[in-house]
DNA sequence: CGCGTTTGACCGGCGC
DNA sequence: GCGCCGGTCAAACGCG
């Protein structure tokens, strides 16, 4: 993970949105949109945007009061980057710490990098 | 045996 | 009022 460049851009959250707190979207440098970030993702759905040539995935976290989604779907621009976007915080621990340590920011209640979207 | 995964259909919301 | 898009759930199958 050398281009581990992740953009995060906090979205308009907005009316029905406003239950979730946290959205992140990350964009990932990888081949496989399988970002496995300690925690246990069960895919619920898959979905072609039109909004992206590529099909979406949808997994959300298995925890007992754990109502986490997690969005997947390549980038239309560069389809060699992936899109992880989350939503919801964690109710639970994390089931691996290993990558605890990886993945600091999404512990912490940091204000992030909040990017806005260099995309353009 | 348990659960994770996959595809299709259905429903709701928003826009025009 | 209708159409479109996005999102979620459900059932079945396969694999560990």
């Amino acid at each position: 993970m050398d281009s581990f460049d992740r953009k995060c851009q906090n979205s308009g959250i907005k009316g029905k949105n406003a239950e979730v707190s946290q959205r992140i979207t990350f964009r990932t440098r990888s081949q496989l949109e399988v970002m496995d970030d300690g925690y246990k993702w069960r895919k619920y759905g898959k979905k072609t945007v039109k909004s992206s040539p590529n099909p979406r995935n949808y997994y959300k976290c298995s925890g007992e009061g754990c109502d986490v989604k997690k969005r997947v779907e390549r980038d239309r621009d560069d389809s060699n980057y992936v899109l992880t976007t989350y939503d919801g915080v964690h109710n639970h621990q994390t089931p691996s710490t290993a990558y605890y340590s990886q993945m600091p920011l999404l512990h912490s209640n940091h204000d992030w990098a909040l990017h806005p979207s260099a995309n353009s």
